[in-house]
DNA sequence: AGCTACTCCTGGTAGC
DNA sequence: TGCTACCAGGAGTAGC
């Protein structure tokens, strides 16, 4: 699934495509990737406008537009399970999972496609409006030791669940968050609140580690799903030390990695490397 | 405050 | 082979 590292591939391959286009028609072939945006109002709002700048905030794209010189609102787009953003050729037939395409000035195309269709591709006026409910970037200056510590204490949140909540922590998803609980040593289980100032550090480290690793890797693909825009595989997933490794042994020490539901998500741990949870008496 | 359940979706696969 | 049933999962929302 694509999450921070994935998405911040495809924005750093798309670029370069994007920013100073021109964007012209619009075809919308599954309304509901618009998120509520009527297909006549984002074609409005989108065409004879100028892509100004393509960035990324947690898992969100966001590109940038403008008309002459001034802002003019953004594309935001959220791949969530299995979205995909391609520039190609006009002339490319992309098969029946294209929900959104737009055209260029350059004679190629912008598409978007989800298999699953939970992602979005849609306009916004003021991005800010979402992006301001998405906690610090785990990557930015914001995510002090300091600020760590002081957020999980203040809290008494199963920690699975916690750094899933894109409102903590903007850009983890279900994969790095198992990895960066292995490599912290921390269960996924351990309440926020009892997570000690060293076990905080840690975590901080492993979450910054292991996203780090990833992006270097341009993300994690399995299940014919998340691909570069460049149709290229991420590899990643060769490094993965839980995640989908129910049952094999860990990397660690052996023990066989279990697979247990926590808050309805697959979550995979060492019940050796990670026991602070629950506690020992 | 923090939790669970439900919804949106499809392709893949287990079981028969 | 061909059918059905079920599963994964990011995020929003409702309800306790």
């Amino acid at each position: 699934m694509p999450e921070l590292p994935e998405v911040e591939t495809v924005c750093r391959l798309i670029r370069p495509k994007l920013v100073g286009r021109t964007l012209g028609v619009s075809r919308v072939h599954w309304q509901r990737s618009l998120g509520g945006l009527s297909v006549r109002r984002f074609s409005k709002h989108v065409r004879d406008a100028r892509v100004r700048r393509v960035r990324r905030r947690g898992k969100y794209i966001v590109a940038e537009l403008e008309r002459e010189g001034s802002f003019a609102g953004a594309i935001l787009v959220h791949l969530r399970m299995s979205g995909r953003l391609h520039v190609d050729p006009a002339a490319c037939d992309r098969g029946p999972h294209l929900r959104v395409s737009v055209d260029l000035d350059d004679g190629k195309r912008l598409n978007f496609l989800d298999v699953r269709k939970f992602g979005r591709f849609t306009f916004c006026d003021d991005p800010l409006e979402v992006l301001r409910a998405l906690g610090p970037e785990p990557l930015g200056s914001e995510f002090t030791p300091l600020w760590l510590r002081d957020q999980l204490r203040s809290r008494k949140r199963i920690l699975k669940p916690l750094l899933l909540d894109q409102s903590f922590l903007a850009g983890l998803g279900n994969i790095y968050v198992d990895e960066a609980l292995h490599a912290a040593r921390l269960h996924p289980l351990q309440r926020s609140n009892e997570v000690s100032a060293r076990k905080s550090n840690a975590l901080r480290e492993a979450i910054r580690g292991t996203l780090l690793e990833a992006i270097e890797r341009e993300g994690s693909s399995f299940d014919t799903f998340y691909r570069t825009p460049e149709g290229q595989p991420g590899s990643y997933q060769h490094q993965f030390q839980v995640y989908g490794r129910n049952g094999r042994p860990c990397r660690t020490c052996g023990r066989k990695i279990s697979r247990i539901v926590v808050g309805q998500r697959g979550t995979h741990l060492c019940s050796r490397c990670q026991r602070s949870y629950p506690p020992r008496s």
